[in-house]
DNA sequence: CTCGATTGCGGGTAGCTACACATAACGGAC
DNA sequence: GTCCGTTATGTGTAGCTACCCGCAATCGAG
C-alpha cells in the first residue's frame, strides 16, 4: 500500500478535525465564539493573566498565530491586552464581556462534548485521547523506538 | 468537568492534526508539495479526469476550497485544470511535472506515514481509524444513538 | 554604566478551510 | 426555439495556522 490516498493518517485526521470544528463552531454560534476562541479565552482564564508566549506555550500554537488570534478577541471586546511591567510583554486578560461570553459558550461546548463522546464511548473516548497523545509525544506511544 | 480547556476532544483533534500535517510537509518539502497537495494529486490520479466536484465530494472539503487548492497547484504547473465537455465544468489531470512530483513524494510520505503507524503499533492505527470514523459518520459509532 | 546577547512580540507572506452569494451553462417543458 | 429551474464553478469575506524576519526592551558581563 504505498498508496496515499484515503489512508492517509494525517489526512483522515484532519477531515475528522474539521468536522468536529464545524460541529463545535455550530453549536457554540448562539455565544459568538468559534471553539478556537472559547479555547484561548479559557486557557487564559486559567493562567490568570498570561502574556501571549505564556498563552502559546500553553496551548501548543505558534506565537504569531496566538498574537492574530487574540487581535480578534480584542477586536470583540472580549480580551484585554494590556502591556506589562516588562515593556515587551502583553498581558491577556478576559473583559467583563469576555467573561459572560464565556459563562454562556461553556453549556453549550458541553453538550457538544458529550455527544461525541457519547458516539465513542467512554472506553472509546479514552482511548482515542491516548492515541492522539502517543501521535504528538512519542514518549507516550507504546511502541516509541 | 465543566471545563471547555485541554480536555476538548476537538481542539486536541486539532493538535494532534496540525502536528501531524507539519511533519508530513516537512518530509515531503524535497518534492515541494504539502501533504494536502499530495492528497489531493492522488485524488486526481486515482479518479481520471475528475471535475472540481467530483475531488470535493471525493476528498470531503468544501468546493471552494477545492478550487482554491488546485489553482496553485496549477499555478505550480502540477495540474491541468482544461474545461470539459459541460463547459461548465472542469477536468483535472496532472501534468508530466506533476506525475514526477507524486513519484517523488510518495516514498517521502510513506515513510513517515510507517513511522506514525509504529508509533501506534497496529491494533493502535486500527483503533485510530476506526474512532476517528465514527466521529464524523455517526452510523459507524458502536454507540451509535 | 555600556554593550552585546537574549527575549517578546508585530508584520509580511503563504496555505488550508468554509459559507454565502454571483455567474454562467445546461436541460427539459412547452 | 425559448424560458426557467438546476447545476458547476468562481468570488468575497473571514478565520486558523505557521515560518521568517525585524524591532524594541531587557538582562548580564565587563
Amino acid at each position: 500500500m504505498t498508496d496515499p490516498g484515503s489512508t492517509c493518517l494525517c489526512i483522515d485526521l484532519r477531515s475528522a478535525a474539521n468536522a468536529l470544528t464545524r460541529a463545535y463552531d455550530e453549536a457554540l454560534a448562539p455565544a459568538g465564539l468559534t471553539v478556537t476562541q472559547l479555547s484561548q479565552m479559557n486557557t487564559i482564564r486559567t493562567l490568570g493573566t498570561p502574556t501571549l508566549g505564556a498563552l502559546a506555550e500553553a496551548t501548543g500554537l505558534d506565537r504569531s498565530t496566538l498574537g492574530r488570534n487574540v487581535r480578534l478577541l480584542e477586536r470583540d471586546g472580549l480580551v484585554e491586552i494590556a502591556p506589562g511591567k516588562d515593556a515587551r510583554t502583553r498581558n491577556l486578560r478576559l473583559t467583563a464581556k469576555g467573561e459572560d461570553a464565556w459563562k454562556m459558550a461553556s453549556p453549550l461546548w458541553y453538550r457538544t462534548q458529550k455527544k461525541f463522546i457519547e458516539r465513542l464511548g467512554p472506553k472509546g473516548h479514552a482511548e482515542l485521547e491516548a492515541l492522539l497523545a502517543s501521535l504528538t509525544n512519542p514518549e507516550a506511544a507504546p511502541n516509541a523506538a
